[in-house]
DNA sequence: ATATTAATGCAACTGAGTTGCAAATATAGC
DNA sequence: GCTATATTTGCAACTCAGTTGCATTAATAT
């Protein structure tokens, strides 16, 4: 079920994600905002926000979640599907906007796919 | 560092490899040989089998370790890249032989990428 | 202003994977 | 084979991201 009443928590989590186009892991976020919110709600209010299509969630290669805006989504489900990207030398993470073609597989359904791409980012490749 | 001395523990976990194409999750290792193996000994076990290039490793989308046999891997590194499909509907998971090309970023230099396909396998697509 | 119900904080929990260390066991040298 | 040496194992305790139950707080509707 996704957010139903327009709380502080909402309101500060949805500022995190604002004007920044990178991915935000959720221990980030909750390390950034512990004053303010309490981990158990920041991960109460990304599920939400997943729920109803604003933001979209994937895991890294060490199995940790990250979050970042989707891009016209909405609670009937999110169709802005697109592989992520993750600098191995500073950390960073974003969405890529390229397709990623996915070959059929014989005798086989695909329904979702997930890209985690890894190497260095724009900044560490020089 | 990988395996120097062939133990029991090394035998029994190649062997729940042998003649068995799909992927093993390392928890699913661990319920099997709780009575011949220690979870420890499992996870170090199979950490070095992927040391030596003999099995690889990846995570599914709800970050538990999966694990399957190598073809053509040494010591030297893992050159056996390949997606793997994960069946929604019975949970098997296995290796894809087919290559799922990733386009050029531009600005970024790509070192590996991970694909998890979901979908319904052969057994389940009907 | 009050009632209703969703959202929050907290503490305790879960579960996959890791670490330190003493005991067991594989290998090499004799 | 026996012994010395170094690797491997089991165990218990730990880590850490994420979850759950429940009493309290706060947003919304009337
Ligand atoms: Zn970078
Ligand atoms: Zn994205
Ligand atoms: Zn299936
Ligand atoms: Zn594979």
């Amino acid at each position: 079920m996704g957010i139903i009443r327009k709380t502080q928590s909402v309101a500060v989590l949805l500022k995190e994600f604002e004007n920044k186009p990178n991915a935000i892991s959720a221990i980030e976020l909750i390390k950034r905002l512990s004053s303010k919110i309490n981990k158990t709600t920041v991960y109460r209010v990304l599920d939400k926000l997943e729920d109803d299509g604003v933001l979209h969630s994937f895991l890294d290669n060490s199995g940790i979640k990250w979050y970042a805006k989707c891009n016209g989504c909405s609670k009937t489900g999110h169709i802005d599907m697109h592989p992520h990207f993750q600098c191995l030398s500073c950390g960073k993470v974003d969405c890529l906007s390229v397709e990623v073609k996915i070959p059929p597989i014989p005798n086989r359904k695909i329904e979702v796919s997930q890209v985690l791409i890894q190497g260095r980012c724009e900044s560490c490749n020089v």
